[in-house]
Formats: C-alpha cells, structure tokens, sequence
DNA sequence: GTTCGGCGTTAGGGAACCGTTAGGACTTCG
DNA sequence: CGAAGTCCTAACGGTTCCCTAACGCCGAAC
C-alpha cells in the first residue's frame, strides 16, 4: 500500500513519513504541487494525502489535475477550518478532509477507511493481460518488462477497446472514436491497425485471445 | 439518491430533512439503532447518516450490522471529538466522520464526495434463462460460463424476443427489426435463424423450452 | 389413409468480411 | 536536405456469414 504525501512543510513530511512507514506503508513525498503530480504519475500511489496550503499550484488545482486520470482516493489535510474551504475541496473530488491539528491515530484511521473502499469502486488506470501492462494514465504499455512502442493510432484504437473491458465495440465506435465520424465505413483501417496491435501484443498474433474479432460487429477486448 | 437519517434528536432529524430535501435528496429517518438497521434493509437507502449517541443499540453497532451485509456509505455524526471515537467509528466501517456542530453546507460537501465515490451500479443489464446469461449492453452470450458467438442477425434477432420479454413477436414485426420492412413475408428466414438461436441457446433444441414458437403467429421468449 | 400447409433442419454456393503484407505519401525532426 | 516514423492505399488468400434450396416432420383437414 502506497501513500503520496505532498506538504510543504518539512517537519510535517518527516512526522508523517515515520508514522505512516512504522505501520507499514509505502511513502512518498512531495514538497509541492507540481511534484506531486509527477510522482503521482509515475509512481501511482493507493491514497494521496494533499496539504492545501503548498506554494506555486494550489492543492485544488492538484486534485483536480489528478482527477483528470484517476479515481484514487484523495485525503486533504489543511490549517484552513472554514466550511467554504471543505466543499471546495470536497466538490474538487477530494474523498476527506481533515483540519490541523490533528491526531495521527484520527488520519490513520482516516486513511484506512479510504483504503477498505477503494478496491471495490475504483477504476484501475493500469489493465494487465498475459505479459503485457497497460497504463492508461501514463499511456505506457510495457510487455515482459520491457517497453512496447505504439503509434498514436495504435494507441487510441488500443484505449477505446481497453476501457470496455468486456464489451464488444462496434466498428461504427471504434471508427467515430479513433478517426471521426466521417470515416465510419472505412473498416479497412480497423483491420489494419487491430493486426498491429496484435502483432505488438498478442502470445500468438494468428490465434488472438485479448482482442478479440466478433465478425460482422466489431471487436471486444477481453481478459 | 436516497438518504437514511439516523438520529435521536427530533429537532436535528428535522433540520436534516429539510435541508436534504431541499437539494432534491429523498430522505428516510430513524429515531434510534434499532428503526436505522430495520429501515435501511427495507428501503435500501444510497447512503446512511448517524448519529452515535443514539438510545438502545450505539452507533458502532448500528455501523458493524450494516456491514454485515452492505457496503454502503456510512457517514457518523458525533458530538464526541475524541480522536478515539473517530478511530473506533471508522474501523468499525464508517466511510466519514463529522463532529458537532458542523454547517450543513460541509455536511452537504461530504455526502457528495461519498455517492461520487459509489457508481458501483456499473452492471449491466443481464437477462438469464437456463444455464445461459445474455448481457445486452455488452453483447455477451455466455452459456454455462463459455462464450457463445453469435452472428449479427442472430444476435439482432434474439436482442428483440428478449427485449419483448414474456410478450408475443409477430413474424411481421420481428422480420421487420432484424431484415428490414421489405423481407415481411419471408418467414422462412426465421424459422431458419431460430433454429440456429435454439441450437446455441436452449438445453434441448428440438423441444424449446425459452424461445416458443407460436403457430401462425409468431415467436416468444419466456423464461 | 391421404393430402396439405406450417415448421424445423441440413447443406452448399456466393458474397461480404477479415487478416496480412508491401509500398508510397506525408509529416517530423535533426 | 535527409532520415525516421507514421499513416494510408492496394491487393491477396482465408474465413465467416447470409441466403437459397431441398427434405423430413407433424398436425389438421378432407
């Protein structure tokens, strides 16, 4: 379990950084908010607690630019008690909100009862099958470890399928999504890059088993 | 979005009410433990909103039997401010904890946060009959857990027997939907097609048990 | 018993669809 | 200006699907 603590306050960081490593989680900081979201990306932490009171963007801003990719929760921690400051947290797509001073016991308890609910709700930007690891957010796919090179096309026609998980997407979406929705009868190009990808991802390019072809509608990745 | 109400304090169910209706909340009440746990399995409300102190059961008690069966957002509201009483709540499976007196505009904040955080009603829209489950968003057969392929006009054509669940299809109206309003007469385009639906579909083909057929009329689906 | 119409089933050919390869036009960047 | 990369066009076998045709079954009418 991985927590991203972005606060600007250095004495504040190391506090939490001991307590939170002493019961057993993974920390990660930041100082302010744009670092925080470059560590968010790339390390993609399980919980995010945010100071809102951070130099340069402000820990809305932060919140909202994480939301722009994903649902992970986001517990905000800030001196401000008014209720204006809560609600506009909260409305940014923050999950908590807690004022200074608080107890470490209170922000654990916090922080586990945000951890206990995201497993169920949360959409992970991260899809695996076989060897191969997609991450929506970062729009990486590695396979077998090792970094796989998609065209923009390939990556967008690859996006569409991946976020129907499971459901068959017609050759009239995936066209209007990936091209326009002036190109809905070119099915050729569908033939074209669904072949490349297959050929960057699939076990056995000839014989598919993740995208899958439903002849006559479309195509359906599945796991 | 309903919203149950758990309070012994008459005069605070009341401002509760008022408020959350005014935001086009629909709203259920419990004067104790007891009325929460019994409304809520009747009404199954979106989200619960209690008040520790209650008479008879305690909140936390109120909070572990909730849990024993959903997963619902549970939101405390206390006059205690002890971080040990926050600790106990949230362990206990309480989603958010707020402590008297608090403005209803944070309260408003934070039941927002909570059903953001639950569109769990992801499912789709599934139809099962025998050992078969057709999810129609998804355009998935699935037969006993394998998946069955189905080509378009099969498809198109058992997505209208289901949609008209229980109800008769003429042969007019199901030529129609699948091949166009100039194929009206063309009935042996269904006998063949059903046939081939029955093979795929029904336990016994030769003696349909789910896709009836109607002599001179037409088809029906039934479970 | 025979005839007849509606229904279910099977088989086959033509058409549409699919996967794949190769090559040229275009953009980007050094 | 050249090189690399991307996208589109064109064409090929192979596969799937749809329609046509024919036959057997069954119950109702004669």
């Amino acid at each position: 379990m991985r927590i991203l603590i972005a606060d600007d306050d250095p004495q504040m960081l190391r506090a939490l950084r001991i307590t939170l490593t002493a019961r057993g989680y993974e920390v990660e900081t930041a100082p302010d908010g744009k670092a925080a979201l470059e560590v968010a990306i790339r390390t993609h932490p399980d919980i995010v607690v945010i100071d809102l009171g951070m130099p340069g963007l402000t820990g809305i801003e932060v919140i909202e630019a994480l939301r722009g990719w994903t649902q992970i929760p986001v517990l905000v921690v800030s001196g401000r008690s008014e209720s204006w400051d809560k609600v506009e947290a909260l409305d940014a797509g923050a999950d908590d909100y807690v004022t200074k001073p608080f107890s470490a016991d209170e922000l654990l308890a916090r922080i586990r009862a945000l951890s206990r609910r995201t497993p169920a709700t949360t959409d992970d930007p991260v899809v695996t099958f076989g060897d191969v690891t997609v991450d929506l957010a970062a729009r990486l796919v590695t396979r077998a470890g090792e970094h796989v090179r998609l065209t923009p096309t390939e990556w967008r026609l690859l996006e569409v399928l991946l976020r129907s998980h499971d459901k068959l997407v017609t050759r009239e979406t995936l066209l209007t999504e990936v091209w326009g929705p002036q190109y809905t009868t070119d099915t050729g190009y569908l033939r074209l890059y669904l072949s490349q990808l297959r050929k960057k991802l699939e076990p056995e390019p000839s014989k598919p088993r993740y995208l899958l072809t439903e002849a006559g509608m479309g195509y359906r990745f599945t796991t």
